[in-house]
DNA sequence: TATACGTTCCTACAGATGTAGGAGGCAGGA
DNA sequence: TCCTGCCTCCTACATCTGTAGGAACGTATA
């Protein structure tokens, strides 16, 4: 598998590393917030199958603990996850649109804006 | 919880329920493609499942067999799993719109249809 | 050097999910 | 009535995920 999948939690992991860059175990956790920080070695455990996943790997070894960097960009990763929602939607993107657009999330400015970037496309494409 | 989180399978099967309408066992496992068709009893397995989880329910019994009915619409079910993968993205359906839009998998004509819709329910909140 | 503290590594476990076998029951045809 | 075939119900099991304890080790400081 190019991209395996990531659980909630993997992802979380993840996002820490993206946002903060190269970072120890320590650090990772201090990075959730004070209510649900999951435990020192829950986060390890994660870490350690996110390896072994090869989507993150030990930079190197400061003092007795290691720094840990992504090996996959955060867009890679978000495109698996949104694929893998397409799909329990038959591929379809409408329903998707018609739900975010329901529930509120999206703003017309935000739709314009992928509006503009559809035409910039498609005249590319033409 | 109100609406309880579904399983890749177990959505497959809702969705079975959703397009056909109450089905047996026999006949929800029939709607799977040909390969990958998992075998009698996962479905069965699943079934019951879905039915502790209290979003489908036995609505009568035909010879010695059961008929299954959801108890929650397709729309509720949908809107749950992208309140899901949202909260993976903090909440916000902007790199959502991205991604779609980039994977090619919207079109110009479903995005100007979003708009529209949002159009309308701002001239109405106004 | 000895001690304290933080890290690593190994192990464990429960719940969810996908998967399926087997015993027994019911219904219709021979 | 008895057999065949399909269905139900119960049980089992492997994998993934979240969760975490405990032993052992390394480092810096007293």
């Amino acid at each position: 598998m190019a991209v395996p999948k990531l659980s909630k939690l993997e992802f979380q992991i993840m996002e820490v590393l993206w946002t903060r860059g190269e970072s120890s175990i320590r650090e990772i956790q201090d990075a959730f917030p004070e209510k649900r920080k999951p435990a020192y070695t829950t986060i390890q455990t994660t870490v350690y199958r996110l390896e072994v996943k090869g989507v993150l790997r030990r930079v190197k070894k400061v003092g007795n603990f290691h720094v840990f960097a992504t090996s996959i960009s955060r867009d890679t990763a978000q495109r698996r996850l949104i694929d893998e929602l397409l799909a329990f939607f038959g591929g379809h993107a409408q329903p998707v649109m018609a739900h975010l657009v329901e529930s509120g999330k999206l703003s017309l400015k935000e739709v314009k804006e992928a509006e503009k970037i559809l035409r910039k496309l498609s005249r590319k494409e033409n």
